[in-house]
DNA sequence: AGATTGACTAACC
DNA sequence: AGGTTAGCCAATC
């Protein structure tokens, strides 16, 4: 059970809706998310999405660890949920390249800021 | 108020 | 290539 003896911080919440921005098929990364919002910092980011008391509203599968793999879901680093992640974002049309890692290009994270040249 | 932890990342060996 | 160490930011104890 995930404590939510509080409400979220502004904090958090700049960090879900940023999530919920990203559109189907796409992914993002903790310090990407991180560095649009506020500091460069994904641990605050991860913490947030930790916490997520936004879980279907915010589709907090499409947040990854840069490195590609999953990360985390549900609160959890791994277990059956982590298994709904990869499948959730496979389902979306999101390339994997691995079970466990998905393949960061271009087309697959999701820019926040438009495209600055064109 | 101080110390610890956490869904991370990058550097180092 | 894989395991460890150090750095970051915010929340929680």
């Amino acid at each position: 059970m995930i404590k939510m003896t509080r409400k979220p911080s502004a904090f958090e919440l700049r960090v879900y809706q940023a999530v919920c921005l990203i559109p189907c098929g796409k992914v993002t990364t903790y310090s990407a998310l991180g560095r649009e919002i506020c500091c460069g910092s994904a641990r605050a980011v991860g913490s947030a999405l930790a916490k997520n008391p936004f879980a279907p509203e915010v589709p907090c599968h499409r947040v990854v660890c840069a490195d590609g793999r999953l990360g985390g879901f549900h609160g959890e680093t791994s277990g059956p949920w982590l298994d709904k992640k990869s499948a959730l974002l496979h389902g979306e049309g999101v390339c994997f390249i691995a079970p466990d890692r998905i393949s960061l290009n271009a087309s697959t994270l999701h820019q926040f800021q438009a495209p600055p040249n064109q």
